[in-house]
DNA sequence: ACGTTTGGGCCAAACGTTTGGGTTACTATG
DNA sequence: CATAGTAACCCAAACGTTTGGCCCAAACGT
C-alpha cells in the first residue's frame, strides 16, 4: 500500500508517470472550465483523472496560492467564539464557504479595539482573501482604514456606515417586541438596551422605542440602560431597572443571555417572571424554548445570516460589488410574558 | 505614502533596496535564532529589520510553506461550533495556537463519521501540520487509520484508545457528583448519561456508578438514560426517567445543558427543583450559575484543556512523544441540588 | 495545391521563501 | 609570514502551481 519511495502526489509526478507534461495535467485537473476543453483529448484528460483519483492528488495550496496569489482563505472575526449567537452565525459562513471550496479562518476579538487589529493583521499575514467581520462598531475607524486600503470584507450581525453588511432588520424586531408587550398591556417597559457601540442593540433599541413613542406609551431614560451581551451584564442591568424608581412590568433585553440574567435578578426580587414581571429577549436562541419558564423571543435566521455573508463576499472577491442586506425577524411569544405558567402553576414558588 | 508602483513588500525588494542578497534579509528576518546571529552585522541586521518594520514586511505563508512543507496551520475539529463546551475548549487552543505563531482552522462534523472524514480530507488538503479532535469515539477507526498514516494529531475533552489525549479526570468528576447528592441523602438518583460513544458521558456515569456501588447506592438499569448532550435531548431523557418506575430523587446529568433540560420536565411534572427533586449538571458553563435556580455543576477546565491540547500537538510536531493528561474537575454546589434558593452564583467551597 | 484553422500538447517563466554550500576579506595564531 | 579561523555575505537550487505562448500535425476551405 505505502510506496517505500514515499514521493509526494504533485502534479510533475502524474504528468511523468503518463508521459505527458505538467502543464497539461494541470489545465485538466485544475484548470479553468473552458480552457480545460482544450487541453487534452477526453482520452487523456479520462487518463489523468483516473490516475489523480488513484493516487488521491490533492493540490497544494502553497504552490497555487504562491502563484496565484489567492489563498482561497477567509477570516472571520467575531467578539468571541463562545458567544451561541456569533458562533451560530460563523456556522453559516463556513458551511456557506466549505460549498464553494474556501477555507474559513477564525479569531475572537473579544470586542477590543487593539486586539482586533492585532487578529486582522495576522489573517491578513496569511494572505487571506478576504474578511467578515462579526464584531462591526457604529463609528468604526478600523473598517474605513481596511477598506481604504483595498481590503474586501463584509459585516455580518451588525452593521457599520456604507460598508455592505448583512444584519437583521433589527428595528423591525424592536418594534415588534414593543407591539408584543404593549398589545398584553403594560404600560410600564424598560429595555435592556445592550452595548451602545453594536448596531444590534442601538437599533433594536431605536425601533422599540419608536413604536412605544407611536402608541403614546412614554419610556423614560433611565428605563433604557446599557450592558454587555451575557447573562451577568442582563442580571446587572434588571437589577437597576427592578431598584430604580419606573419599576417596570416588562423589560424587553435585546439578546437572550441578557434576558435570562434578566430572569435570575427577577427571582431575586421575589417576582414571578411572566406574573409579576413579563422579560422578553431577542435572537431566539435553542435554549430560549428549553428554558424552566421559555423566553419569548424575536427569532432572527442567524445561521442565514452568516451563508449570505459569505455569498456575499464571493461576490466582492469576484470584483463585483454588493447590496446590503436586512433579514426579518419574527416574534415568538412564550411563558416568560404570557403570564401563562405552563401546565403547573408552581413555576415561580421557590420565590416565596 | 503608497508607492505608485505598488509593488508587494517581498524579501527581494528589501535586499535591492538595501543592496543586500535575499538569503541574507531571510535569515535576518526570519531565520532560526542561531542562524540569525552569523547572517550578517549587528549594523546590517538592523538596517534590513528598520525597513521591513517601516515597509510592513509579512512573510509570505505560501512561499515559505512551498519550501518547508510546513503551512503552521493546525485544523480543530468540533461536534459542532455552536457548542459552548467545545467552543470555549477551542478558544484555549487559538489562544495557545496564536502565542506560537501557528493558526487555527475549525470544523464541525456534527459527531457524524462521513462528514468529519470529509472535513478532515479538507484540513489535510490544506496541509495543515496536525489536528486536534474534539469529537473522538471510544471506538474509532477513523482516528487509527491516520495514525497509522503518520497523521500527527491530539483529542481534546474526549478520549479514544491510546491515541495523545487531554481530558478532564471524569471518572472522578463523576465520583465527585455521586458523593455530592449521597451527602445530601438521596438515595433514589439516575443518570442523564450522554451519547454512548463518547468517552465524557461514560466516564462521568462509570464513575458516578462506581461510588455509588461503594456506598451501598442502588442505581437500577433503567435509571441510566443516554441522551443528545442538548436541552432536548436532556429534556426528553428527565421525561422518561421521571415516568419510569423508578422515579428519582436527584438527576445527575452529564451535561450542563442536558441537565437545562431536565429543569424544563421537572417543571412540566410540577415538581420544585431544588426541594423536589435535585438536579445537576457537569462542566459548570457560564450559565450555570446564573440561571434563575443556579444549577449545581462540576467546574471542568475547558480553556485549559485547549490550551494544553494544542501545546502537546506541538510537542508531537516537534517529533518528541507526548502523555496524555487528566485535569481536575471541582464541585460546585448551588440551589438546585441544596434546595435552598438563595446566595444565587456564588461559588460553592470544596467542602467534604 | 496551398494557406488557414484547430486540436492537442509542450515550454518556460514566475510567484516568495529557505538552506546547504561557497567566497571573500580580515584577524588571530604559531 | 604563512595559515587557519571566522565574520559577513552571496549563490543557486529547489518547493508545486499556473498561464501566456509556441509548435506540430491533421483537417479544412477554396
Amino acid at each position: 500500500m505505502a510506496e517505500p519511495k514515499e514521493r509526494p502526489v504533485t502534479l510533475r509526478y502524474i504528468a511523468d508517470e503518463l508521459g505527458l507534461h505538467v502543464s497539461t495535467v494541470s489545465r485538466v485537473l485544475n484548470g479553468r472550465a473552458d480552457a480545460r476543453g482544450r487541453a487534452a483529448s477526453g482520452d487523456t484528460a479520462d487518463r489523468i483523472r483516473r490516475l489523480a483519483a488513484e493516487l488521491g492528488y490533492q493540490p497544494d495550496p502553497h504552490g497555487a496560492g504562491l502563484r496565484t496569489g489567492r489563498s482561497g482563505l477567509v477570516g472571520v472575526l467575531v467578539p468571541r467564539l463562545s458567544d451561541l449567537v456569533l458562533a451560530t452565525i460563523y456556522e453559516g459562513v463556513d458551511e456557506a464557504a466549505a460549498e464553494r471550496g474556501i477555507t474559513t479562518i477564525t479569531a475572537g476579538t473579544l470586542d477590543d479595539d487593539p486586539t482586533r487589529r492585532h487578529r486582522t493583521r495576522m489573517l491578513l499575514a496569511r494572505r487571506v482573501d478576504g474578511l467578515v467581520f462579526g464584531d462591526a462598531r457604529l463609528d468604526d475607524a478600523f473598517l474605513d482604514e481596511l477598506a481604504a486600503d483595498g481590503v474586501r470584507f463584509v459585516l455580518a450581525n451588525r452593521r457599520s456606515g456604507e460598508h455592505p453588511s448583512v444584519t437583521p432588520d433589527d428595528a423591525l424586531g424592536g418594534r415588534l417586541a414593543a407591539r408584543h408587550l404593549l398589545d398584553l398591556g403594560h404600560t410600564r417597559v424598560a429595555v435592556i438596551a445592550g452595548e451602545p457601540y453594536a448596531s444590534t442593540g442601538a437599533d433594536r433599541t431605536a425601533g422599540f422605542l419608536a413604536h412605544c413613542r407611536e402608541r403614546g406609551v412614554d419610556v423614560p431614560p433611565d428605563s433604557v440602560v446599557h450592558s454587555s451581551f451575557d447573562t451577568a451584564g442582563g442580571r446587572a442591568a434588571a437589577e437597576r431597572l427592578l431598584a430604580g424608581p419606573h419599576r417596570p412590568t416588562a423589560i424587553f433585553a435585546v439578546n437572550d443571555f441578557a434576558a435570562i440574567g434578566a430572569l435570575g435578578a427577577a427571582r431575586d426580587h421575589g417576582l414571578r417572571v411572566g406574573a409579576d414581571l413579563a422579560v422578553m429577549g431577542y435572537n431566539d436562541t435553542p435554549l430560549a424554548a428549553e428554558l424552566p419558564i421559555p423566553l419569548t423571543s424575536v427569532a432572527v435566521p442567524m445561521h442565514e445570516i452568516g451563508r449570505r455573508a459569505l455569498e456575499m463576499l464571493a461576490v466582492l472577491l469576484r470584483g463585483r460589488s454588493a447590496e446590503s442586506e436586512r433579514l426579518t425577524p419574527e416574534l415568538r411569544p412564550r411563558a416568560s410574558t404570557s403570564g401563562d405558567p405552563g401546565t403547573t402553576g408552581r413555576a415561580g414558588s421557590l420565590a416565596d
